[in-house]
DNA sequence: CATGAATGAGATTTCATTCAT
DNA sequence: TATGAATGAAATCTCATTCAT
């Protein structure tokens, strides 16, 4: 990752030790995202992630006590960028339903990006949130979208571009749910129904009809029509 | 299934371990079932499932030939009950709307009454869906759903009852993704929301939700009001 | 252990692999009070014992979960063994001096003959009785002589063989501690007298001299003679 | 020792690493008694030794070789120590009876004082004392003890306040065999007895009936009585 | 002298699989 | 068919020691 532009004024080596503590952690925190994502916390195996990392076995009991730990840090940080890339987003400003249009599509794009994070996400529900619940860290990384929804669709409710009554969880499970479900299940889904949903224009298809489903929910309900 | 038919001569003696070779390769299904799902392929042990079978180690390799081939089989029959169930809901019949309602509250139901096919369709993904991809048995279960779903879409659109227009495959993934992603992300966002997902009155809320953005979807568009 | 004495009718080979479980745990006990003697919990090698034993790493884990529960289950032996020669010692009958004689030599001569069991006493002092003080049997294995030799001592104050006010608890305290001390550091005083306190000469030696303090302390106290 | 005589000439920086190096020596081997009595050789870590000395690992490694030279150092420091105590107790000006009670207490007070001292000749016993054994300062720091105690049996015999024929090697393991039994067992003592053998009056008790054992081992022998 | 990151050999432990009975 | 003891490869983890800075 351009480490090619630098001409390194080190004449000798290139030693992968590098005798910086953070670049070695964060080096095998990247490692271990991958292995993670690939194969789930029974899955994963230490030595892949010192490879990987270019670390060796000592290093990574030496930073993370042991593999839970490592599996729980990596989570913690996929929770934190993921949560921020939310706060980052700024959206409230916008009409309600250009607001909630930005969300779903933020949403798809984000799952689309980051496909460790949906099979961190997935592999820690099959293993029932047991280290989400353990991590201290990760009980404080709360989602705040839920009142974020809730404050648009009130002023959508009012500016009656949206129907009244819409319960922003649910909403909220809706929205994730809908992207989500696709890039989880891509690989079952692919197999079964022979079609390629990874392809780019399968992607702006499902895009699309997320974005569409979701707002003709939010549709304010006609009145019957008099006669 | 077909083991009810031997009237069992053997007189003698009762030993406690079954002679039936067909219901001990079932409890030895159930129980791997349950293990699969509750730990995954990588995390499952063989110790386990023999143990909550009644049966041991040895019987699992005799009548599976090693792991995978019993994670294969536990997978087919899990598949295979999943198509029977969506074969056996007749709902062609009844009007367009109806018929979708139907299948959308099914689909909700199938899923929270079997978290087990949830967790090994969860797993499979995670691991790329490989052995779906593998089993033979498993390319034959093809949905015939998305066909079906076609044809009521169409009747609907030419009743004027639905909006013309939707895709099939679309839909399908859209139904499918609002019920399975509740329920395959139970853990962590009841973890995260600090409710419980699982309870009586969410998932009746959460049924309804879910029905209500599928039929909204489907309500034909307005046509731009006259002047 | 008599097994030479059956023909054996399996003429191909002595395997090893015995396929008996009892003996398989009875030979990798024998082998592990041997290690854990020699080099302590800490010192001791799973795999050492494993070979020893002529088992494998795999059974050591399948009968005894991990090394603390070996060592344990080693240490529970040992003093199971103790106490019940101690039981097995019948000498409250004799006359209380004979009575007490008895059970100093068989203390000095048990200890002389059962190395293992003072490495692995001594090894648990070390490390401040952690296991003993784990283990539910090992609390149960309570000393009965304290009291036996209670009950002597009162007959000989009665009989004017022994004087009285002597304390039971500090008299079995010495008799033991006269005698173990030698043999539990015999390395180090060897080594500073050189002279070697394991020869038989030496042993006589000192087991008359164990005796002869011990009897000596017991004697009545000479009234102060008369004018 | 002697560190104290320079004035420390560095007057710029307050480095809190001490960069004295004899000082950092001593936290070291002050640090690593206390390991290794804990834990034995075996037992001890080198990162525990670093971290309670406020040093690190590399200067462990730079003043003592490695973890064996480390370990017998300390042992020397000990062995040193106690003998150089034993050369400070001016006993033998004392009356015969006087000089060995003083002895006798002497012992179980060190003892009782220096429980790392007891551990270390523990754990070296353990070790069959190889390491006592291979130091050669530890070979020049050898017992006086013995020589000084026969003079003073001696001259109680020629006073008739000592039997004759007692052999001082045999009495010098008595005095010290009953005291060390004592402490070096406590622990396994205190759980089978129930009893704390180190309260103070505990302690008190012992230290009397010592004495009273070897002084009345001491005693002439009464001639029988005449008629 | 001092630091603490890095190494690697070797330890404990796990677990799918085999096999004698 | 059934049992469960046995195997061994591979996994996790530990720790004395080295070394760049």
């Amino acid at each position: 990752m351009g480490a090619s532009a630098r001409p390194a004024p080190q004449a000798k080596a290139a030693k992968p030790a590098s005798r910086d503590a953070e670049a070695t952690r964060l080096r095998i925190l990247a490692a271990a995202e991958l292995e993670f994502a690939r194969k789930g916390l029974a899955g994963a195996r230490v030595d892949t992630i010192a490879e990987e990392s270019g670390a060796n076995k000592g290093m990574i009991y030496y930073y993370f006590d042991n593999k839970e730990e490592l599996y729980i840090a990596v989570l913690e940080r996929v929770y934190a960028a993921m949560r921020q890339s939310e706060r980052d987003l700024a959206f409230e400003h916008l009409p309600p339903l250009e607001a909630i249009r930005t969300l779903v599509e933020f949403k798809f794009d984000y799952f689309a990006q980051n496909p460790a994070a949906i099979r961190l996400l997935t592999g820690e529900n099959l293993q029932d949130a047991q280290f989400l619940k353990r991590s201290e860290r990760l009980q404080d990384l709360q989602h705040s979208l839920v009142e974020t929804l809730d404050r648009i669709l009130k002023a959508g409710a009012s500016a009656g571009t949206i129907r009244s009554g819409v319960d922003p969880l649910q909403l909220y499970l809706s929205i994730s749910g809908l992207s989500f479900f696709y890039f989880a299940n891509a690989a079952t889904l692919t197999t079964s129904f022979g079609r390629d949903l990874a392809a780019p224009d399968a992607l702006a298809q499902r895009r699309a009809h997320v974005a569409e489903v979701i707002l003709s929910y939010l549709r304010p309900v006609q009145p019957p029509e008099a006669p």
